[in-house]
DNA sequence: ATGTGTTCCTGTCCGC
DNA sequence: TGCGGACAGGAACACA
């Protein structure tokens, strides 16, 4: 579900109440996600201050004053909700936990995070903040598409010499970090460029398009606060807007929306996951 | 080494 | 209305 520019807006929404702030109080409400929880993981939260809260690719990375940092990933169906805040000394109950609210954290100023993951494809883990990107989840990660790193070069040469795809290798995070289904697609289609095309066999100036439809895409759903399809939420519970926005994604049989065209959306599949694109306009 | 298929899990939607 | 199957923002893993 979230990719870079849900968690990026995820993040957004905890900086305010996290970044800075004392964790009081931590309750895992089941032992696993996708995988266990760490061991004592509520101990080792409690009474922690978050410096910084950051984000690599789809991670959110919460660096605590133990030394150690909260990794989080939200996997395909997992929500982080804000509640409780205290208001003028207010602080009014908080809701009783859901059936798919696994992780609840309290800050010492009485703000509720409560991570919710249904189809619990997430996972948490602890890590020494002093050897984060050796993280095993962290350490093949390709250059963050947003940052300096990552440019017509970067990309150029991870797609080099393969032959699958190039939908299939933009959801390959070693190539690039943070793209998922619905961005790949997109990039593709403001690039012109057809999502079964070898990856390794695409002109420079055209990888050069891709490189730029990549972050301008992402900047624009960023801006937009995500895209909500089902799951997604902010943390404030409203819905991001980037959805609006999609020329290809979920719009099979649709006009393709690019000026003067003509043609419309296809759904095809490619390496299990859907793919849209439109035939006429993508080559 | 690369590339593809399967798997984890729950919820929703659509056709019969 | 119930039931089965397809499908869903991810990605690790097993395999050809």
């Amino acid at each position: 579900m979230p990719e870079l520019p849900e968690v990026g807006t995820v993040r957004r929404g905890l900086v305010p109440v996290l970044e800075g702030c004392m964790i009081a109080r931590a309750e895992t409400r089941r032992p696993d996600l996708r995988r266990p929880l760490p061991e004592r993981f509520a101990e080792r939260l409690a009474g922690a201050r978050v410096n910084r809260l950051g984000r690599r690719s789809k991670y959110l990375l919460a660096d605590l004053d133990t030394g150690e940092t909260l990794v989080v990933h939200l996997g395909m169906s997992g929500r982080v909700l804000v509640s409780g805040a205290a208001l003028g000394g207010f602080h009014h109950a908080h809701a009783a936990p859901g059936q798919h609210d696994h992780v609840l954290i309290e800050t010492a100023a009485g703000v509720r995070i409560t991570y919710n993951d249904p189809r619990r494809f997430g996972l948490m883990d602890l890590w020494p903040t002093d050897r984060i990107e050796a993280h095993p989840l962290l350490a093949g990660l390709g250059p963050e598409p947003l940052g300096n790193a990552f440019g017509p070069g970067p990309l150029a040469a991870g797609l080099a010499g393969r032959r699958m795809p190039v939908k299939a290798a933009l959801l390959d995070q070693r190539v690039v970090a943070g793209l998922g289904n619905i961005y790949a697609a997109e990039a593709l289609h403001r690039a012109g460029i057809a999502p079964w095309r070898p990856a390794g066999r695409i002109a420079a100036p055209r990888v050069a398009a891709l490189a730029a439809a990549i972050r301008t895409v992402l900047a624009e759903a960023i801006d937009a606060g995500g895209s909500s399809l089902r799951d997604y939420r902010r943390t404030d519970g409203e819905l991001g807007y980037f959805q609006h926005a999609f020329r290809v994604y979920d719009r099979a049989g649709q006009p393709c929306p690019a000026p003067g065209c003509g043609g419309s959306i296809r759904r095809t599949v490619q390496a299990g996951r859907s793919t849209f694109h439109c035939p006429r306009c993508q080559r």
